[in-house]
DNA sequence: GAATGTGAACTCCTTCACAGCA
DNA sequence: TGCTGTGAAGGAGTTCACATTC
């Protein structure tokens, strides 16, 4: 194994998943012609501190220069490899719902090397509908789509009852990496990286905090 | 300061992140009308490891049974409890774009305590459109709709670039807890929580994750 | 005997303090 | 002098091992 430049492995995941943050705020800097940067700048822009981003950068050698910062261009390209942004990622989405659908036509999935290219459902009133440039596929196309397009990413977006099936389903048609918006989670074998998004549970943690500031308040005024 | 049974202070935002997956386990197991219930079967079926369950737990002054298990009913009200879900908490969206609209139509708010009270928009041709049962109000309109409903959370699904403007109206309006949609980082002051939606940085992690397996492939093959 | 509750060890992440370099 | 890069310290969270209780 040979000594590599920006050795993508042991990256810690709390810097990973940073990362995307510097991505965005680098783009507006270059985007307002910046062509040097603080860390100080920069992190501010992304909301973390200057540290944190030099140690995150760090991670992956480092390209700063000392006593002058950096070039927004240069460390934009870096990151994004880092990202694995230069391959295409095509991506299919499970439930069209009111969230599938939403999800169907946000733009983030236009940008940035993600593309999608498939849309699933299991209900016949809603296979073959047209949503934005794609038609709605039923449950057994899943395979034969994953295959034609390469689909790298699934995107479960199906009421809870259904997510385990479908992440099965991903799994069996070689899918290792899925978004689960379902409020569940799904099991899967260690080479299938799932992520959630859960609303419900973020919606549950901020009514945590405002209870633990209304009790806080009460205690002091009593 | 009295001791308290249930001090909801100091329990580590990690546990109270998970609380709400345990709440949806015991939902199920209740339904089922099972009556007793172990730490390992919560566990799995929450996706975590039963040590982890039982250190979530004491963190709350558990109420499990040494040799027998838990009550779901009464640990799911405790739970509860401590997530101060037996109060009401009114909600509202900003921007009625895909998201938002999903997010209106989203029935994860509905319930448990959670309750969608006012829709806004700069749009004016999205004002006073019907969405559901509510109609979309314009910006101005929010202090007043703050203080007739108590509106405790404050959901920001704008573009990025409106995204710090409704924070900072939320904050002036007395709403101190944020849900943040936009792919962009608000910046408040320490007394308004902001927890962030971010569904192009969870891609990007996921991106990483499989290159990441695919570099890993293609060395031990080379 | 069986399962909970928890101090202690361990791992992971963040922050600090400062060495290194333009 | 100014800002990056990083070892060391500190803090947070997870897992282990086992004492405790029914």
């Amino acid at each position: 194994m040979s000594a590599h430049p920006a050795r993508t492995r042991d990256i810690p995941v709390a810097t990973v998943s940073r990362l995307p943050l510097y991505l965005r705020a680098l783009t507006e800097f270059t985007a307002r012609g910046i062509v040097s940067l603080s860390s100080e700048e920069l992190a501010t822009a992304a909301g973390v501190r200057s540290t944190q981003l030099r140690k995150d950068l760090s991670h992956l050698g480092s390209h700063g220069v000392r006593g002058v910062g950096y070039d927004p261009a240069r460390l934009t390209e870096d990151i994004a490899a880092v990202l694995g942004l230069s391959r295409d990622w095509p991506v299919a989405i499970v439930g069209m719902g009111n969230l599938g659908r939403a999800l169907a036509a946000y733009s983030g999935f236009a940008t940035e090397g993600f593309r999608l290219v498939a849309l699933l459902d299991h209900d016949p009133a809603v296979i073959g509908q047209r949503i934005g440039s794609l038609v709605v596929s039923a449950m057994p196309a899943l395979p034969e789509l994953v295959r034609r397009h390469g689909i790298a990413i699934g995107v479960i977006a199906t009421p809870s009852a259904s997510a385990q099936s479908v992440a099965d389903a991903f799994a069996a048609a070689g899918v290792q990496a899925l978004l689960n918006f379902a409020p569940t989670t799904v099991a899967a074998t260690p080479d299938v990286t799932v992520r959630r998004v859960d609303i419900a549970t973020e919606l549950h943690v901020l009514a945590f905090h405002r209870e633990q500031q209304r009790l806080a308040d009460v205690g002091v005024a009593g």
